[in-house]
DNA sequence: CTCAATTCAATTGAGTACAATTTATTATAG
DNA sequence: CTATAATAAATTGTACTCAATTGAATTGAG
């Protein structure tokens, strides 16, 4: 009868702490395989919005990775120094500036394959629960799934 | 037959990634509750095992929260600056140094209860799939759950 | 048109993360 | 006992991450 609620303040009792745990460590897991291709983890997924759509402006590509010109400008800058991708004010409006990939950009993404391949291996889930997890995942943050692709 | 497999590339088939994006997401959802009590997020997980603990090493406690003393060191000299923790050698083995709550940091804690109430109310899942998400973060995380508490 | 509001990137500053190295201390093989 | 190995923090350097501010370009109300 002393001690109150401070249950809820126990660390195993927290749904945020193994999301950011886990969150670092998988990141981790892929480290070996983009040090590889000379990619950081932000720049892996940078790079896979670049692959999907070609060009983005930073603003679609940070709705798309949850990021702020304040990561993705020196970010992009180092793409492009190392010829990745290059940056461009649009001409329909300087305020955008567009970011498109290189050919060697494109080239990157044959070695790129790889890497999802080989991080399937690590993961300690089945298929199932993969997908379940990914499910609950996109709900927290609050967006429809968009499995069904 | 042009293309081969980029499919496992593109971002929405990744699960890495709203993990990643998610436990962003999480730490801004704390943010304007902690900035109350004037500690950032891993300050309040290390706190949280500091209230739970009263003393731990170092070592200890970046086994717990997943971090190297790359990180810690630097944390809990701001912590100790502000009063909320003192840092001593172990007088057993002088190469651990020996993080102890202050009454400060003791007295935090009963501000500190209100966050996982309060955070609670922004979460878009239910309490089964908060359950299931934390079971399957921890079997990523490779380690048995240890909900049963 | 024209100036105030809005939008988008860039910049700034604080705070992590983490690999790799260094330093101090303790344990241990010979 | 002593040189070596192992351990724990601290340090260094690189790379984010994000809130807040700045500055240039565009939009829109009057």
């Amino acid at each position: 009868m002393d001690k109150v609620e401070y249950g809820v303040l126990k660390l195993e009792n927290q749904l945020c702490f193994p999301l950011y745990a886990c969150s670092r460590e998988i990141v981790k897991r892929y480290k070996p395989f983009l040090d590889k291709l000379e990619l950081t983890y932000t720049q892996y997924i940078a790079m896979m919005v670049l692959w999907e759509r070609k060009s983005v402006t930073v603003k679609e590509l940070g709705e798309r990775l949850y990021l702020d010109s304040g990561t993705l400008t020196p970010l992009l800058k180092k793409m492009e120094e190392k010829g990745l991708v290059t940056r461009m004010r649009s001409e329909k409006d300087e305020r955008n500036l567009v970011v498109t990939v290189t050919d060697t950009g494109e080239r990157l993404k044959e070695r790129a394959v790889e890497v999802p391949l080989q991080i399937a291996g690590c993961t300690k889930l089945t298929a199932e629960e993969g997908m379940l997890l990914y499910e609950l995942l996109y709900k927290m943050l609050g967006k429809q799934s968009s499995q069904g692709k």
